[in-house]
RNA sequence: GACCCCAUCGUCUAGCCGGGUCCAGGACGCCACCCUUUCAAGGUGGAGACACGGGUUCAAAUCCCGUUGGGGUCACCA
């Protein structure tokens, strides 16, 4: 039986917590965006706030490029935070800051707060101070495993007097555990119900590290209570968690907050979403191809060679990324970033996620972020895992440009290239981009996409190769059919005034109907002299966006190329 | 292995709390047909699920128990 305790005379503040390790997972994105929209939403009233806190106490892995990188896909999403690091977003506005003065917001900053509750703790024996090292442990746990056992801390330092405990604290290198209080601690969730753990369940952990770092269960509790969290929603994964910290606030005399469990999300195959994905798959065409050697030289030798052998490895981001445009896949994305670049629409990825173990009823599936925002609600939560499917998502975003102007269209693509392929800018007028985007936009899933099949027209005519079945199927097939039309159809362009969309469109069915033939022996060879290959936008449009010198030049390279080679 | 969570079409889900209106609704995907100058898009139609077994009840997808299956956690990571 779930039980709701919140306070309705305090308002609701909610927190995301990244830990700064790499670009904001997919998984983080959907927690952030709940917990966004709860604080930020109808349920939560005027006063509502959204905090971000960054864990960093995990000094070996965290690092600040990967802070920016977090706040930077937050900001992309459109989820904002009112407390918490600053960040100029791009339009202007400055997300952040410490208007409640319940900061720093990066835990490594906070250690003093830390030691201090520590001290406490200490002070009335809710923790003490344990001197076993990391191998001893790991040879206890071991010694657990082969008898079958569940290992738990045996509390061998609570043997120790506690005179000689506090006078080799001073003196040894130590952690600090908590100890777990000797009765069941029962959790409250708002989605899962009440779930108990009983004593022994759970053993005396770790709250302060050898090196005085706190760990992420103390720091949680203390930060949560200091910044006033009044709901904590996050993945599943943390459930077992959760015990340790409602003894903690009991031990500390905190305020314990609502607690929202949320369903995990996985790959379609049921395996976790992992950052590995990207270099799994890598791998794996690295292989099918017999690459020994990184191609282009991405990375040394060794390291590559090593990487391919080993599952657990990963190479740098940069690296993989180079990797796959050279042997031409796209990686699996499994961070906001990798959807970004891979050409998604923020507010489809919003909707998208916000599917993802929570849902509106009604039937409606396509809405944005205000409408999240007014909407969710704890008891629509789910419980059930879901799988992160693809294909639907891209059906979304598909959905999503078709439904776009084409000037929203030209200017978000536009936006797009700017930051992941330049080279469509400068390759193209004004004119030309505006003419492509718009022939483009109906036809295509992705920005990415769009700019894929813009390439025909970036390329010089040298570049493009004839397609070799679009050849037999377009130009020879039929004793050369497509070739003589090809031919005639010079002729009628060269003789062009003027030459648009429109009046290229008008001169081909013109053309078509005087020679009794259909659309498409007429636009499909043309479509293969143009671009190498029978797909491309609309005939006009392709033709308009090229020229009429460049359509009559390719024209020309393609009648003496094919010709000659038959 | 121990503990914890979960269980509706292939997938995301609605329905479940307050049993009847559900021979289970929507979406993506799939299949067929239509449209069509390519690729898409669009239109029409179709196949497709209450994991299993016991209860409770006049009545169960909805409540209870068990089984099976899936997942999570068991770090000086977060």
């Amino acid at each position: 039986m779930s039980t709701t305790t919140t306070n309705q005379s305090s308002p609701v503040i909610t927190r995301f917590a990244p830990s700064p390790t790499g670009h904001l997972h997919i998984g983080g994105a959907r927690t952030a965006l709940f917990c966004w929209a709860f604080a930020k939403g109808a349920q939560a009233g005027e006063d509502g706030r959204f905090l971000l806190r960054i864990e960093d106490t995990d000094q070996a892995r965290s690092s600040e490029s990967a802070t920016r990188g977090i706040l930077e896909d937050l900001a992309w999403l459109g989820i904002d935070w009112d407390d918490g690091p600053e960040l100029v977003a791009e339009d202007g506005r400055t997300l952040g800051g410490d208007a409640r003065g319940v900061g720093p917001f990066f835990q490594a900053q906070r250690i003093d707060v830390y030691d201090q509750y520590i001290e406490q703790l200490l002070k009335i024996g809710r923790a003490y101070p344990a001197f076993e090292t990391t191998e001893e442990l790991d040879a206890k746990r071991a010694a657990a495993r082969a008898q079958k056992q569940t290992y738990r801390y045996d509390r061998a330092a609570l043997e120790i007097p506690e005179a000689e405990r506090t006078a080799r604290m001073k003196s040894e290198p130590h952690v600090i555990r908590f100890k777990m209080p000797d009765a069941a601690v029962h959790v409250c969730d708002d989605v899962l119900g009440d779930v108990r753990f009983d004593v022994g369940e759970v053993d005396d952990f770790i709250i302060r590290k050898r090196d005085g770092f706190p760990t992420y269960h103390f720091a949680v509790v203390v930060d949560d209570e200091l910044m006033g969290v009044t709901h904590i929603l996050r993945g599943q994964e943390h459930l077992n968690n959760t015990p340790r910290h409602v003894a903690m606030q009991e031990a500390l005399d905190f305020r314990t907050p609502v607690y929202a469990h949320m369903p995990l999300i996985f790959n379609m195959d049921g395996s976790k979403m992992s950052k590995r994905d990207k270099d799994k798959s890598l791998r794996l065409v690295c292989k099918e191809k017999g690459f020994e050697q990184a191609p282009n030289g991405a990375v040394d030798d060794s390291v590559f060679a090593s990487w391919l052998k080993d599952k657990k490895q990963q190479l740098e981001t940069s690296a993989v990324v180079e990797i796959a445009r050279e042997v031409g896949i796209d990686l699996p994305e499994v961070d906001v970033e990798d959807f970004r670049r891979g050409g998604y629409l923020p507010e489809v990825l919003c909707n998208f996620l916000s599917l993802l173990g929570w849902s509106p009823g009604d039937d409606i599936e396509k809405f944005d972020n205000e409408f999240l925002k007014e909407r969710f609600d704890l008891p629509r939560i789910g419980k059930t895992n879901a799988k992160f499917d693809r294909v639907k998502l891209l059906a979304f975003n598909n959905d999503a440009l078709g439904a776009m102007s084409d000037a929203e269209f030209a200017r978000r693509w536009r936006e797009w290239c700017a930051r992941y392929e330049p080279g469509v800018l400068e390759k193209l007028s004004d004119e030309q981009f505006s003419i492509l985007a718009a022939a483009v936009r109906p036809r295509t899933k992705t920005l990415r996409e769009a700019a894929r099949s813009a390439e025909f027209a970036l390329m010089s005519a040298e570049q493009i190769e004839f397609d070799e079945k679009s050849v037999e199927k377009a130009l020879l097939n039929g004793d050369g059919a497509g070739l003589n039309v090809l031919g005639e159809l010079r002729v009628t362009l060269a003789a062009l005034p003027t030459f648009t969309a429109d009046t290229v469109h008008t001169a081909l069915t013109d053309f078509a109907a005087s020679r009794e033939l259909g659309m498409g022996k007429v636009a499909q060879p043309l479509r293969v002299a143009l671009t190498g290959s029978t797909i491309s936008p609309p005939i006009g449009e392709t033709l308009a966006i090229l020229g009429k010198d460049e359509t009559l030049a390719r024209i020309d390279r393609c009648l003496s190329k094919i010709s000659a080679s038959c």
